[in-house]
DNA sequence: TTGAAAGCGCTAACAG
DNA sequence: CTGTTAGCGCTTTCAA
């Protein structure tokens, strides 16, 4: 029997007669055999795999195992991949990796690359080689990208702390060279303006750390602060510490908000009231996206951002 | 000039003098060229590239995204690789997942693959198929492992309970099926005889909320427990609500240790004293060794776990 | 429905 | 030091 036989078999195509297909069929089994990917890909000029490249700011490569950002991308984007049968694979990097690498990524891709955490620079580099890109984060304009309403989800979680009888709303924000940060700020800003409060502000640097550094000095200057708007949910799991630490109680005195819903939020004591951010399911249309290929430059998917409820909020005065 | 020469200067193999250096280099940047993997892996029988296989146990792949686990597997092995110019692809399967899926992916392993997180059966069966393999759970006998001291830390953790003044010390364990976790209720059961004390055990199924519900649970009917070992910080952090649910306080009223030393460790309020699994440091030595193919049947790397002192802990009667 | 033949883009012996 | 020659294991026309 001849290899095209085998062939056709093997991947279910047309054009082969039951007897053959069972010949086939058990000689597999016989052999043991296991087709080489290399030789597949190289042959088809198909890859069934999707190259994800998280770029974390700042802190460098450790940051992967302590945000759980990344792991929720992953866990979006599993299921279809595995449905489809197409595999993943991870690039962790600098920022100040050389675009090189990149490029290299970009130039052997064809299901697509997803783009976890990026500067819009280096999107838009890479997008010049490959058009099968989508971006999780806010990117330069002709890349693909999945939008959450960062901004929006600021805004309301300002207001629900409002709502609550809160006046003293301080904020804990993230980078400044972070996409996302940048709209939450945006967000807490607007919101303060709108509803005639005082802003107060930090930096906590989208870590744990940060924000229990940035909340303990905030209360030591701001003492009657009865609120704080934080920007993510690791830096508000350090904000309830650093509330706690100073002898306050989180909701009573001081009623946080984080960002996010990450197992962070979960975890922390009193379980955080977070705004929910779908990274899952924004991780699995990106990856959706990539496979059925219908994929239009400057393509934009909306993801709304929602108050999750938990204990770390309660209304002013009880 | 010719294919070999340019696959040579490319390559950084020797046998190539400067003049025709220059002039590939030249070649390369001028086209924009790039090297097709798939070629190479299928030329030089070589991939560069190492399989990760993370079959977490029951609750399916969504555990990824939730347990802080993984990540630090990934954000261990990432500075390995990426020095090695390796790639790391990522296979995330329910433990139902057919054999033969995992049989493909050792076929065409080349580098190796590491068990993240799979029965001892599966890593059997797989290391029938490929030696280059290495698991970061206890595992099957000829199968190379990383091994924490796990009854080592479990049995530590409850001597740090007593000595602390407690006596009255319940542990939440994780999932029978799990050999990390076996190896915790095992040193826990040591401890508590050798101590003289009485075993009180419940299951968390390694789950924040199994911890919540478990420890509710526990002092509901051992009101008088005043330390917890809990066989994970997930599961710990779940505790923490618990115990402070019921108006005792963490730790003057109860006391509790935790297991991993993950992010949930460290958001928890207060932050929780707990056993520290070497998780990237583990990570990254396989990896190593599947980079060095220094990789003898059997080979075992033992790991320490030790007491990380937090806020979750105090002295009994203070 | 099947088989023969021609590569996919590269690496690795070997000969010059 | 450089070029020539064979493949790697598969897919995919194209004929039969």
């Amino acid at each position: 029997m001849s290899r095209a036989t085998a062939s056709r078999v093997v991947n279910g195509a047309p054009g082969a007669s039951g007897a053959m297909r069972a010949r086939v069929h058990a000689a597999v089994a016989e052999l043991g055999w296991q087709p080489n990917e290399s030789a597949r890909a190289l042959a088809s000029g198909r890859r069934r795999a999707i190259d994800v490249i998280a770029m974390p700011s700042g802190a460098g490569i450790g940051w992967l195992g302590t945000h759980p950002y990344f792991s929720r991308v992953l866990a979006g984007m599993m299921p279809v991949l595995e449905s489809a049968d197409v595999q993943l694979r991870l690039h962790a990097m600098n920022r100040e990796a050389s675009v090189d690498t990149v490029e290299e990524i970009a130039a052997n891709a064809t299901l697509g690359v997803l783009l976890a955490d990026t500067t819009p620079e280096m999107a838009a580099r890479l997008y010049r080689r490959c058009r099968r890109v989508v971006s999780m984060v806010p990117t330069a304009a002709p890349v693909p990208g999945m939008e959450a309403d960062n901004a929006g989800g600021a805004y309301a979680a300002v207001k629900e702390l409002y709502g609550l009888g809160r006046r003293r709303i301080a904020a804990v924000h993230g980078p400044a060279d972070n996409p996302c940060a940048n709209s939450r700020r945006l967000g807490y800003r607007r919101a303060v303006a709108d509803l005639g409060l005082t802003a107060v502000e930090a930096d906590g640097a989208f870590s744990r750390e940060g924000g229990y550094a940035a909340v303990l000095r905030m209360l030591e200057s701001d003492p009657r602060t009865d609120a704080l708007f934080v920007a993510c949910d690791l830096m508000a799991a350090g904000a309830v510490q650093a509330v706690t630490a100073t002898g306050r109680s989180v909701p009573r005195d001081v009623s946080v908000i984080g960002f996010d819903d990450s197992i962070a939020a979960a975890c922390s004591t009193p379980p955080l009231t977070t705004m929910r951010l779908p990274v899952e399911e924004m991780a699995a249309a990106a990856a959706g996206l990539l496979l059925d290929g219908s994929l239009v430059p400057g393509h934009r998917q909306h993801f709304p951002v929602e108050l999750v409820i938990r204990q770390s909020t309660e209304h002013h005065g009880h």
